[in-house]
RNA sequence: GGUCGCAUAGCUCAGAUGGUUAGAGCGCCUGCCUCACAUGCAGGAGGUCCGUGGUUCGAGUCCACGUGCGACCACCA
């Protein structure tokens, strides 16, 4: 094998290992290949996009999923892609042309949808490649794009077949409108502010028609009242029961409205009288419906106040409100101002506030779509990690609403449906269509609209796999396995996936929803870009190796809680990864003249090894249990640190110690076993650990002085527990003998005995604990001590400085002969007198009032943890020196 | 307003179905460049498991209430 260096180098070593990797085809997943099968298909990062700790977390999980399977010699497909991100995309693509001084509406609908494609060849892929760096084995052969042929194919023929079904249709609603983007949006889009934001009450009198006071109405939007229509109360409202049927006049317009009773008014807030704008509010909307009041738009698409607001008319919407206050104001009608916290809603892609806007939009009728989709999960066909991700589900399943599909964009599906001048019919078709399909009117033209990003994005399960087509992909593969995602597209994206399986595969997509941890900072705030407290992956990759990071942040996530990350949490992976890489280091410097992998460990073998080696091969077994038991259940953080404490806390700290006692030996035929199980073992450690970390294990796998029964370690079995190797016993023993290493060395420690200063030490057994002779070889190596005595058990010498082990006994470390007591006695009292010195002066200090006062708080809690650890070892050191001054 | 989650060492977090002495990493203190590793080794300090009450032989774990954070949903103008 080549020689390793002393730390691990993973830039050199990780793109060396993915081309080998992608060269050999082991990202491929061949439908026509037998046996079981296992698919993942990636949530489709934006096209926009660039690797965020958020996609790192997640892809990192897919990718040990995935690498799982594989090992587990599944056929395993994880299926890549982008979204093309309406909304994100052309916006990005306008601000370029910005920078040019171009407008898409200067270049035209041709030429600007040119330019987006122009964008997405060059950086479309961006993304896809960032998440190689991080070792992610899609299937990039396949790599699909929402927009691509095929899935456009898909996303077309869903729409007409629900058109055909009456499930999608033109409605003449309220929907939400972002005046910037100049679209609708879909309710999920629209974002609520958590508690409000501030804003104002206003109260504003309507006079009475015939001049009396009329009403007064409170209103957090005064700019609307310019189309108003009419006037609510409750119909038992008895303070406006004279009123009702009558009319008010509308200030500012000087128009009268009729005063109606409508059940949906809540006498208890504000007045109890509710202007009534149809056109710009959606309750507003069904209390004119119900009484016949006729919408009057008064904005723009662009937000301004359009002709029917008179003398506002071109006025942005805020500033049109602030001068009707002021207006209002000065007629005296400005009743009161009070300050409140208004519900307001911003789009999701570009926070401005949103404006219930009236329009005709295409929508799809949820509820026969949810009802398949509710069942999956009550019967348990479908299932959520964690569970109480299910009430969110069914909470939003059960209330469903339409869901608005058009989008008043260019980049995106168009609408397939054509309006003919000559014929108020639509013609619906797969095809581009010549003619009206109603009148044969070749004057027909097609809907400007395109459709929401997510309804590609809701197909993706089986159209990425070809769908419409039955192709041998979507048998083999569909439904897929395992969804792995962020919970903040659980509407968008999860529960409408549901839904779209049912309707067009008859099946859900998947058996298992994985909803990953929120990747924040260190004080717990999302990351943003604003806030610039999100670390570039890519740079942590550089600094501290993609194994690092992925182990560190699958570690550190626990299964439905937030997770926090600064990147210098990754010198934890690294610093994980570099002992692993030591550990093997110090195997193959071991390995001269090893046997073959056949000559490895076997069951039959058992009898033949030392305590060490059964013991590190039981607890090898034991670990692999738990580390499967651990990833079936999705609970990847936990497999991950129960890797880690036994890969540094129990193989390196305990098993390749004690291993040098038989490889630094003469015993050929021992140090042959122990070569044997130390290879064996790290065998096991770096394929259990491939899914986590592929490049480090893949690097020293290669190396293994092992003839290899596959080319790569990503292919190779994953681990399975071998019952034959288990042996409590041995776990036992080790563990008793442990506990003694670390008795005697503490000993030394609190008597300031360097480790390289020989001792001797006698143990006095506790009841039943007998064969700590065993332990004898070990605990010379492990505690440095040259001989073991085991006292007789009434036996307790006084004056030799002990320790009481658990299920052992008690541990003496005799100082005679080792050295000098009179000279540990002399130091220790010295070193008691200084102590004592100092904790009075610490105590003094603590003890007066100003200090304790106007010293800062960190500054006295230092000092009372050093009064407190002065104390502590002042408290050793009496009970040494009594042990002590006993003997002489 | 409704639903849900969280509260454990200075910090970030583990602690399935209740069961001996509550764990890890980082940080801190002491001593070490010991022939795999200073990205390391050995030893150590540090916790009224948010509060109150309850169930139980036994509660960090289950129940109720309270407090403090956080998330999601909802047409209160």
């Amino acid at each position: 094998m080549t020689e390793l260096n002393k730390t691990y180098d993973p830039a050199t070593v990780e793109r060396r290992w993915y081309e080998f990797w992608q060269d050999h085809g082991y990202f491929h997943a061949d439908e026509n290949q037998p046996g079981a099968r296992f698919c993942v298909v990636i949530p489709p990062p934006n096209v926009t996009g660039s690797l965020t700790m958020g996609h790192v977390l997640n892809n990192a999980l897919q990718d040990i999923l995935i690498r799982y399977q594989r090992m587990n010699g599944k056929v395993t497909l994880w299926m890549p892609g982008t979204d093309h991100a309406g909304i994100a995309t052309q916006n990005v693509v306008e601000k370029a042309l910005a920078k040019e001084g171009l407008d898409r509406h200067t270049l035209g609908r041709e030429q600007f949808l040119e330019r987006v494609w122009g964008w997405k060849e060059k950086y479309g892929s961006t993304i896809l490649l960032q998440l190689r760096r991080l070792g992610a084995s899609c299937d990039w052969r396949r790599e699909r794009f929402t927009m691509d042929p095929s899935l456009s194919r898909a996303v077309r023929e869903v729409f007409v077949r629900l058109y055909e079904k009456g499930l999608i249709y033109k409605g003449h609603r309220i929907i939400h409108w972002c005046v910037r983007c100049q679209s609708a949006l879909s309710d999920e889009e629209a974002i609520t502010t958590e508690g409000g934001e501030n804003g104002s009450l206003w109260h504003i009198r309507y006079p009475a028609d015939d001049g009396g006071p009329g009403v007064v109405v409170a209103t957090t939007r005064p700019e609307t009242m310019l189309g108003d229509t009419g006037v609510a109360v409750h119909p038992t409202d008895a303070r406006y029961a004279t009123l009702l049927g009558r009319n008010v006049i509308l200030p500012l317009m000087n128009r009268p409205i009729p005063v109606i009773p409508d059940d949906a008014v809540d006498p208890a807030f504000g007045t109890g009288a509710v202007k009534v704008t149809p056109a710009h509010d959606a309750n507003d909307f069904d209390i004119g419906q119900r009484h016949r009041l006729e919408p009057l738009c008064i904005m723009t698409t662009d937000g301004r106040i359009n002709d029917n607001g008179g003398a506002y008319r071109g006025l942005d919407r805020f500033e049109a409100r602030k001068r009707i206050v002021a207006d209002l104001e000065a007629q005296g009608l400005l009743v009161k101002t009070e300050p409140y916290r208004v519900p307001v809603r911003r789009c999701e892609r570009c926070d401005t506030i949103i404006e219930p806007y009236l329009s005709d939009q295409w929508f799809v009728r949820m509820e026969p779509l949810a009802k398949p989709a509710i069942e999956a999960i009550k019967s348990g066909r479908l299932r959520f990690y964690p569970e109480r991700w299910v009430g969110v589900y069914l909470h939003w399943m059960t209330n469903i609403r339409d869901w608005c599909i058009s989008r008043q964009l260019w980049w995106g599906h168009r609408i397939p449906v054509w309006y003919c001048d000559d014929c108020p019919k639509l013609t619906v078709a797969r095809e581009d269509p010549t003619h009206c399909a109603y009148c044969g009117s070749a004057k027909i033209h097609q809907d400007d609209d395109v459709l929401d990003t997510w309804f590609s994005s809701w197909l993706w399960p089986f159209s990425t796999m070809g769908w419409l087509d039955e192709t041998p992909t979507l048998r083999r593969f569909y439904p897929t396995d395992t969804l792995i995602t962020a919970a903040d597209i659980i509407f968008f994206w999860v529960a409408r996936m549901v839904m779209a399986g049912y309707e067009f595969m008859g099946e859900c997509p998947f058996r298992d929803v994985f909803f990953t941890s929120i990747v924040r900072d260190m004080q717990g705030r999302k990351m943003s870009k604003s806030l610039g407290n999100s670390p570039d992956p890519l740079q942590v990759i550089d600094t501290y190796g993609a194994d690092a990071l992925r182990f560190t942040i699958v570690s550190a996530a626990p299964l439905g809680e937030d997770v926090r990350f600064a990147d210098d949490r990754a010198e934890f992976g690294r610093n994980f990864a570099n002992k692993i890489w030591n550990a093997a280091r110090f195997c193959m410097m071991n390995m001269e003249a090893v046997g073959s992998r056949q000559t490895a460990v076997g069951s039959g073998d058992r009898a033949m090894l030392d305590l060490p080696e059964r013991w590190i091969l039981s607890r090898l077994q034991a670990v692999t249990d738990e580390v499967r038991a651990s990833l079936d259940a999705y609970r990847f953080n936990e497999a991950a640190m129960t890797l880690y404490r036994f890969i540094w806390g129990e193989f390196c700290d305990w098993f390749v110690e004690l291993s040098k006692l038989s490889l630094y030996g003469d015993d050929p035929a021992a140090k042959q076993r122990t070569r044997s199980v130390l290879l064996h073992t790290l065998e096991q450690i770096l394929r259990l650990l491939h899914p986590f970390m592929p490049f480090v294990t893949e690097e020293i796998w290669q190396a293994l002085p092992l003839p290899p029964t596959t080319d790569s370690i990503m292919v190779a079995p994953y681990p399975v527990a071998d019952d034959a190797l288990r042996d409590p016993a041995a776990d036992a023993a080790v563990t008793r003998m442990i506990d003694i290493v670390r008795a005697i060395r503490n000993i030394r420690a609190e008597l300031g005995i360097a480790p390289t200063t020989a001792v001797t030490a006698r143990i006095a057994p506790a009841a039943g604990a007998d064969g700590v002779a065993v332990f004898e070889p070990y605990l010379k190596t492990l505690a440095r001590v040259t001989s073991i005595d085991v006292l007789a058990a009434s036996e307790r010498p006084p004056d030799e400085p002990s320790a009481v082990v658990p299920d052992v006994g008690e541990v003496f470390v005799p100082l005679r002969g080792a050295v000098d007591p009179a000279e540990v006695r002399k130091r220790l009292e010295n070193e008691f007198k200084k102590v004592s010195k100092d904790l009075q002066s610490v105590d003094a200090k603590l003890g007066r009032p100003d200090f304790v006062a106007k010293a800062p708080a960190d500054v006295v809690e230092k000092e009372r943890a050093r009064a407190a650890a002065l104390a502590e070892r002042s408290a050793t050191l009496t009970r040494h020196l009594e042990t002590l001054r006993r003997g002489s």
